[in-house]
DNA sequence: CTGACTGCAAACGTTTTGCACGGTA
DNA sequence: TACCGTGCAAAACGTTTGCAGTCAG
């Protein structure tokens, strides 16, 4: 995919097929942990090894291109970065959701209350998803 | 100490000296990570070995003595379950502090807007300290 | 053509397990 | 006394590393 290898590109990364594959799958599932992304690069292409899976999300995670989320309760998950957001997390079925969270009126207040310089807010709201009630 | 042999035992805990030098250092430090507790530990109680450490860990978490609090770019700590709370997390010197954040408003939004059910929120602001500044 | 990337196997750090012994209730 | 908990050593697990060969730019 012509985009995947221009973001490569970008990221200071050469455009390997594997990392290729990797980014597609990411994208397909909007999040994946390390085992599940594997098995699905590994399905595409078969040669791949763990250690070039770990070492290409080292790399990208360091280079600004993925995002771990850790979640309550599960393995993380990485997901390809894009304007800052929260997440659902369907204790149920496992499924992670991107959402927008007013943070504003928070970060204000944190800044206020406790003297605080905030550079992050990394929210994840657990529960049951409308599917699973 | 007294008040955490009961707590342990309202928990279907045995009260053992191991357990209460564990508890006493978590409470004292209010978040502490596996290394440092059992450091911390091995300092009161020398013979403690870190298969204890583990072992309580998750008896005293999976009872709901304990809860995980996973924090970005940084080890998971562990802190005595009290009212539901948030978490600062101080990107300079580590120290993370509790914060009551008001909740309600995000989550009666998110159960309108997306249909979902929400059981708990885990929010961590990552930034830097007042004393960092 | 050169440095970056891959795949393999080995190494590593962390966490869990099995077992014999000891302590709590 | 009956279990539960402890400590040790070994095992299991997830992740990283070193290296020789390959490929992208």
């Amino acid at each position: 995919m012509k985009e995947f290898t221009n973001i490569l590109r970008e990221h200071h990364l050469k455009a390997t097929p594997q990392r290729l594959a990797m980014l597609e799958s990411i994208f397909m599932y909007g999040h994946i942990n390390i085992d599940k992304l594997y098995d699905e690069v590994k399905q595409k292409f078969n040669s791949i090894s763990l250690a070039t899976i770990y070492k290409n999300i080292n790399a990208m995670t360091k280079n600004l291109l993925l995002l771990e989320v850790k979640l309550p309760n599960d393995k993380s998950v990485y997901e390809i970065i894009k304007e800052e957001h929260s997440h659902l997390l369907c204790n149920s079925c496992g499924e992670v959701t991107d959402i927008q969270v007013e943070t504003k009126n928070i970060r204000e207040n944190i800044e206020k209350r406790y003297d605080f310089n905030v550079s992050q807010s990394d929210i994840v709201i657990s529960g049951t998803c409308k599917k699973c009630q």
